[in-house]
DNA sequence: CTGTTAGCGCATTCAA
DNA sequence: TTGAATGCGCTAACAG
């Protein structure tokens, strides 16, 4: 049916071994032929089957790339920059691997059986990207799949997630995101605009951005005296409101926080896409932002400097990690020193944040 | 260095083509030595070589999908519904295929390489996404290409694009969206509001998405008398600036609609990315909206009614559409009557978009 | 520089 | 019900 390196090969009256040289280009091969040969290629139409490539080469053309929603384009802007970096964009035009994404959905189990399909086709490398599920059953069972995967020679790397625990086997070169620092700072300035009852709407429990995130912001309360042992501070724990990663659970956690304190002056919320949520209910409410209530968002994402007033977030390099987490993959520069590298993030102080006292 | 078939055979006393029968269960296989080479295969914690089995079986585990954007939400919904359509969230746990996720750029080169690879890869089905780039020669290469794969077995699906030319070769499963439909009602709600003189944001020139929708502005106005041709119409043709899909487009295009044109009333967009770069533009030259301008996206993208005012725009079932991509791409659902379907587009009508006159 | 010869790991005939 | 043999299409030694 399809055409073949032996179809080639005849008509081009060489062996196929010579086609072969030809079309990778790794062996010296005389001009005369080299040209009959990939006139042939031509006008038989041949592309060559990367299956027989792979498994006689023992080579992939795949790299995976685990995200919990492709949808969300906080990941998106991951898999884009990495694709480009690994694909047809980025590299020598024949060279292209291709990117396999697989949306978790944040399912641990989907995680798993994922990373079996990769292990399956052999491939070249797999990223796993965004927080981790927090579950030591979890986390090992998932360290001994990319043990395995690493042992056959697929490429691990991590991005905007911790690294794997230390000795739990493979090389993993890990792009961990600074969200404790990130978070601190954001808090930190609230803190200095002036707030002090402020609300926290985190992520999904049992993940690892969620954890890191609430650090940073029970770290700066407590740096400013404000954390739970504290007499100003008695409440903050309360102000802490668990949440998931999109509006909705924005919009239902500010409801719940101004229940339980309809003093607040000032919200946090997990990302960008809670914090607009969180917007919504405050309008909702009838309160102002950011007179009444300063809101606060993490990523940066694109969308955020259109909301009204735009939103006070941290910005995450998100293009620069999936770039770099592309060139991982590939082999293309070398694994960080420690082979961890911690990407910096930055405050990004917009209009939905300002001093409270605004009217009420 | 892998565990193969053989040692797996090896250790549970049986030889491959047992096992092989075992992990297929195509053929009879007697109970007793069945499960002794599942004891084995977990014992040597096996994975199958997809790369092998698909050189053997002439069979693959991957499926291509097109798209111009991963970053932008309306690629990635689409994606997300199809991928758990064939992966591994909606079928059967181990038949999981995996999706390959292609971003184009909009590139017509970037576009056909990725259909070679594809091809390389023996894909079990290519799901093309989003507007097509409409140029002659590129549509015939592209379908070419496609007629190509499709012989080979490939089975191909066009998801949000308009159908191949009819006679151009392969059997394409089509999911059209109606665009053109959607953009003209659109534009009756703005002219039934009492809105006369309304700038229109196109997308990227030479896309299909965009001239329909372009087209049923079009035929809206025409059809209200306020095309070209009549006194009321005269500058209509004005009123259209060519954009992009970005947001910065939409700023940009709407600060030339307001140079062109300063008693526009309203402005509808050629998305609702593109509709936030408008309403920013308005915003930042003093405008209100709507009470001075009505702003209109398209897609209805989650983000739209976190804007504010919340966007009125025009629904587009991405997630359905997807998800029936999916399906059709495996071969799980036939394919509709004459090839092609094409799904509603729904007006949605919020905040952004009143009667003008509100204050100038 | 080029042809010949072996596999890569698996599915699938054909016999038994 | 099972095993032995063959080939999927290609790359990589090994000769020449």
């Amino acid at each position: 049916m399809a055409v073949t390196l032996a179809d080639v090969a005849a008509r081009a009256g060489v062996s196929s071994a010579t086609v072969s040289r030809v079309l990778n280009g790794n062996y010296p091969v005389a001009g005369s032929t080299r040209e009959r040969v990939q006139r042939a290629v031509e006008e038989l139409d041949y592309v060559v089957n990367g299956q027989a490539r792979a498994l006689a080469a023992a080579t992939s053309d795949l790299v995976g790339v685990l995200v919990n929603d492709v949808a969300d384009p906080f990941f998106g802007l991951i898999a884009s920059a990495l694709q480009s970096e690994i694909g047809v964009g980025g590299g020598q035009p024949d060279a292209g691997k291709l990117a396999v994404v697989c949306n978790t959905g944040g399912s641990p189990e989907a995680e798993l059986t994922y990373l079996t399909l990769l292990e399956r086709q052999r491939a070249a490398g797999v990223v796993l990207t965004g927080g981790a599920v927090e579950d030591d059953a979890h986390t090992a069972a998932v360290a001994t799949r990319l043990a395995r995967l690493a042992r056959s020679g697929t490429r691990i790397v991590l991005c905007g997630r911790p690294p794997l625990p230390a000795g739990s086997g493979p090389e993993a070169a890990t792009i961990a995101f600074d969200n404790r620092g990130g978070a601190r700072r954001l808090t930190e300035h609230l803190i200095s605009l002036g707030h002090r009852r402020i609300g926290y709407v985190t992520g999904p429990q049992g993940r690892s951005t969620t954890r890191h995130r609430l650090e940073g912001h029970r770290a700066a309360l407590a740096a400013r005296g404000l954390g739970p042992q504290t007499r100003a501070g008695a409440h903050a724990e309360q102000l802490i409101v668990h949440g998931g990663y999109d509006r909705g659970a924005g919009y239902d956690a500010t409801l719940e926080l101004l229940r339980r304190d309809d003093g607040i002056t000032a919200i946090a919320a997990a990302n960008d896409t809670v914090a607009l949520g969180v917007c919504a209910a405050l309008r909702d409410s009838g309160l102002r932002i950011p007179e009444d209530v300063s809101v606060a968002g993490f990523d940066d994402l694109p969308f955020g400097v259109d909301a009204s007033p735009a939103l006070t977030t941290v910005r995450i390099p998100l293009q620069d990690a999936g770039a770099r987490a592309g060139r991982l993959v590939l082999g293309r520069v070398a694994p960080p020193p420690g082979g961890v590298a911690t990407v910096a993030t930055e405050l990004m102080v917009r209009g939905s944040t300002a001093p409270p006292g605004g009217s009420r």
